[in-house]
RNA sequence: GGGCGCUUAGCUCAGCUGGUUAGAGCGCUACAUUUACACUGUAGAAGUCGGGGGUUCGACUCCCUCAGCGCCCACCA
């Protein structure tokens, strides 16, 4: 056998070449003479600090596989690249590395020059992310790729920013935050952890109370006791009576407040308050209008009403504090079992500190934009988007969540205390503090900018029309401009709204919704028709993949140990929308058996490379494999179309390795089966948003060795597989006593040749003698399937024998499974007895007039319902 | 405190709106091998579908309940 074709597949040798092919062929651009509907998927953009990691992997493919069916359909489709700056995320990691290298932070260096290293390292690290998107085949048309930070998007972000200013939407506010001391900024409630911590939990005498806290050191300026109005312990205390406490520093006149958020059954039912540092507190004094004074300053440090106890650091000064109260005779008790939660910033690790600060809010209840023909909130809107169903969610469940979370939005605090990110467009009068001017020009010399930028999401939200947008003119407002794109027919105009956003269920709250919600405000439609939504990739254990366990699987290793096709379909298959996935390295080496099975039919379809035999002339076996074909097609499209991509996969899967590489080629070795690449090529169309770089190289040999007559110059712009329409009909009807005879026939073949090993009966059944009866293969499924006999394709007998026995005649496989039949047959025996029996209840039942009088309507219908079910599902049996 | 999810073969997981025999991959057992492929083939063993109750002619599937595990949200001082 002479054969330059490798034994292994090996995707080192093909993968980066045939993508560059791709690329440099501008196939990754939406075809404008695609005559389908435009498709669109925007990339959620990684972030550029990142290397890709093993969920970066996993939306990569599924978006890939998306866009490439889309592609094949004959769809405009575009899959718009990108990366996000993260502001907080780069600032930390940058602040830390400069602190490692040089102890100096960011504040030592200053805004400017600290920018300066921030953009040095994105610029490393970016090219970084997108070379490694490239190697697991992404098809996304890097022409149009854009950055959170690029001059357009930023242009867009501030014109957003202006025109929700003028609309309202934003305001200034004076409210409580989430500060990370550590970091020196605002941080989101999102970003926030709460981590559970052992602390001390101290009751202490507060007048004629006593009050419990965890948080001794806030505790200097409370002058209010909060407790529940109906609590009867105390009804005694009106609301707003005063009374003098000996506290902290001395004699406090403390005042008494009704709340209902007192929960009486926890602790002593009473409590104090400290609104400037507790987000609750601060809730309870809104409510009642009380007095807030600032304990901590922005460094985590006491201030002036801690007296002796002043600038000093909160850990420090705890015991000091509960020492003087007990010298006071105050301290009452110790709990030290109390379990405390934290709140920690997520990204920084520092403990945050609730603190009231001037920041820019986005107000999401007041009515900002007509839709559907009412003027409505922010948060109306996007939750009617959902609920109208012209926004899909898949997997469902997480519309509740998102509702859910909807429901109980507050507004959105957009400031951030952040050096990196979009500086807010915003002045303030140096002689004037509430002196503020909006807009992207300094309104005069008097004016300085507003220090702070925006939050990461505030940009982000705009990603799918930012993405689109063409270069802004001069004097645009964001409502111009869009207005224009739409006119002009640009690419905002062509592939906005969106299709499909693909991203993990982590971010629905942080992403997800705030697109929802811009996107509707600003552009006046979706971003995006369905959400579909992947889990987390964990290890084999089920454990959240991270550095410190060092349990990570490295995609880019993978894809160099088992190429990239391999990585793609361990992420694929077996895995659900909305559910969690493990990952471990034997899964990707079994698909990475498989790639290799698919190369080997290649291999033997071009070393035996075909027959004599005509096409005209087709065996039983070609005819059995093209019907199993049309069905896969059939069923495998549907699966795609359903986003259900994991059965899609196994279907193909099952196809060539058990049906084509098993049993098709298998035979093919006794009789020329021509057909093999023609079946291999439909085949791999199907599997090529999966594996693109195998089923790519495969065609490319096909064609070569001109086994194959296609025009089309790449598979990847070939057209998708369409099932035919079913051309032979079955002629037989009722002759069931050639078909007894066709099973008796089976079981002496089984008898005669030891066909089988067990209980189940591998038959082979000539056609000679049926020839009239069963003209087609399709006839005998047909005629079997009358009688309830499975037909599937069988798995060859040992071959010695078979070969002997029937060589001359042998046309087709037909696998019964002797126990099976029975089984089945009793059981549908069974099944109908108990139809009809029930039928017959039913009948009764609506043929009695009392019941027809006497019962609700709706279950006379119920019934009428049931009993038409019922009978239909008789007639199918 | 509210909400959501998971529990199916030794392991990792499919199983959609209730209806043929509960499936796959890996692993395991036996056999095969001048073979397109050992990254192989054939055959096989293995599950009271977490427990209990209910609805139904019929439940892995729907409802209730209990148990274990996990996640998200929330202002328990």
């Amino acid at each position: 056998m002479k054969t330059s074709i490798p034994k292994a597949y090996d995707p080192k040798k093909v993968e980066d070449a045939i993508y560059e092919q791709w690329e440099s062929s501008d196939l990754f651009k939406p075809d404008s003479s695609a005559t389908g509907k435009p498709f669109t998927i925007s990339m959620p953009p990684p972030n550029t600090t990142g290397i890709l990691h093993i969920g970066h992997a996993m939306f990569v493919t599924l978006q890939d596989i998306m866009t490439r069916y889309a592609r094949m359909n004959g769809r405009k489709a575009l899959w718009l690249p990108g990366t996000d700056h993260a502001a907080i995320a780069t600032e930390s990691r940058v602040d830390k590395d400069l602190i490692d290298e040089t102890g100096k932070s960011k504040h030592d260096l200053g805004r400017e020059d600290f920018l300066k290293k921030v953009h040095a390292y994105i610029k490393d690290s970016q090219g970084t992310i997108k070379n490694q998107i490239r190697k697991m085949g992404a098809s996304c048309d890097w022409s149009r790729e854009r950055y959170t930070l690029d001059e357009g998007l930023t242009r867009c972000v501030q014109e957003v920013f202006i025109k929700m200013y003028n609309d309202g939407l934003i305001y200034r506010g004076n409210r409580i935050v989430n500060w990370d001391p550590k970091m020196q900024t605002t941080v989101s409630d999102d970003e926030i952890e709460y981590v559970e911590k052992k602390t001390p939990f101290y009751t202490f005498k507060y007048g004629p109370f006593e009050i419990a806290t965890a948080r001794p050191e806030t505790k200097f300026g409370d002058k209010y006791v909060v407790m529940h109005p109906d609590d009867k312990r105390y009804a005694k205390y009106k609301h707003g009576e005063q009374f003098e406490a000996d506290w902290i520093n001395g004699k406090i006149t403390a005042t008494v407040v009704k709340d209902e958020s007192v929960d009486p059954e926890f602790g002593t039912g009473v409590m104090t308050i400290t609104p400037w540092h507790d987000t609750a507190d601060f809730d309870i004094a809104q409510r009642h209008k009380l007095d807030r004074e600032q304990i901590i300053d922005l460094n985590g440090k006491l201030l002036d009403i801690a007296e002796e106890f002043k600038n000093m650091e909160i850990g420090e000064a705890r015991p000091l504090i509960v020492e003087k109260l007990k010298h006071k005779g105050l301290l009452i008790k110790t709990d030290n079992e109390y379990i405390n939660k934290v709140a920690t910033s997520y990204r920084g690790g520092g403990i945050i500190e609730p603190q009231i600060m001037e920041q820019w809010f986005v107000n999401v209840d007041k009515p900002a934009r007509t839709w559907k023909g009412k003027k409505r909130s922010l948060k109306e809107i996007s939750i009617d988007a959902v609920k109208s169903k012209d926004i899909d969610i898949i997997p469902s469940r997480f519309k509740k969540t998102y509702f859910h979370w909807m429901e109980n939005l507050h507004d959105w605090c957009i400031s951030r205390q952040l050096y990196f990110g979009h500086r807010i467009p915003a002045w303030f009068n140096k002689n004037d503090k509430t002196d503020i001017k909006v807009g992207i020009q300094s309104p005069g010399k008097e004016y300085e900018q507003d220090q702070d930028t925006l939050d990461t999401w505030f940009s982000s939200a705009m990603w799918t029309f930012s993405t689109l947008l063409d270069e802004p003119k001069k004097d645009d407002t964001i409502d111009s401009w869009i207005k224009r794109n739409k006119i002009l027919g640009t690419d905002l105009a062509t592939f906005h709204p969106t299709n499909v956003l693909e991203t993990a269920y982590e971010i629905l709250f942080f992403w997800v919704a705030r697109m929802i919600l811009m996107t509707t405000y600003v552009v006046g439609e979706i971003p995006f028709k369905t959400v579909y939504l992947h889990g987390l990739v964990r290890d084999k254990q089920g454990r959240k993949m991270s550095k410190t366990l060092d349990n990570g699987i490295d995609p880019l290793e993978m894809t160099q140990k088992y190429g990239a096709d391999a990585t793609r379909l361990s992420l694929v298959i077996g895995t659900t929308p909305g559910n969690d996935t493990r990952m471990y390295e034997e899964k990707i080496a079994g698909y990475r058996n498989f790639v290799n099975k698919i190369w080997n039919i290649a291999r033997f379809i071009i070393i035996y490379r075909g027959g004599t035999r005509k096409f005209d002339e087709k065996t039983l076996a070609d005819k059995w494999i093209e019907s199993r074909l049309q069905n896969l097609i059939k069923e495998v499209t549907n699966h795609y179309e359903q986003f259900e991509y994991s059965i899609a996969g196994e279907k193909i899967y099952e196809f060539l390795w058990h049906e084509l590489a098993d049993w098709y080629v298998e035979i093919s070795k006794q009789q020329d089966h021509t057909l093999a690449p023609q079946i291999l090529l439909e085949a791999i169309k199907l599997l090529h948003p999966f594996t693109p770089f195998i089923t790519e190289e495969i065609f490319q040999m096909l064609k070569k060795e001109k086994l194959v007559d296609s025009k089309d110059e790449w598979l990847m712009t070939s057209t998708w597989p369409k099932a035919q329409a079913k051309i032979i009909k079955p002629k037989i009807e009722n002759d069931f006593s050639a078909l007894q005879e066709l099973i008796t026939e089976i079981r002496d073949l089984r008898a005669t040749y030891h066909l089988s090993y067990s209980q189940k009966l591998n038959a082979v059944v000539t056609t000679k003698k049926y020839k009239k009866l069963f003209q087609d293969q399709e006839l005998v499924v047909e005629a079997l399937t009358k009688v309830k006999i499975q037909v599937l394709p069988s798995k060859p007998v040992k071959r010695e024998e078979f070969i002997r026995a029937h060589t001359s005649h042998f046309d087709v496989f037909i696998k019964l499974s002797a126990k099976k039949f029975k089984q089945q047959s009793q059981r549908l025996s069974i099944e109908k007895e108990q139809l009809e029996q029930y039928i017959e209840v039913l009948e009764k039942k609506l043929a009695n007039k009392e019941f027809i009088q006497n019962a609700p309507p709706d279950i006379v219908e119920l019934e009428k319902k049931k009993l038409q079910d019922a009978q239909n599902k008789l007639r199918k049996l």
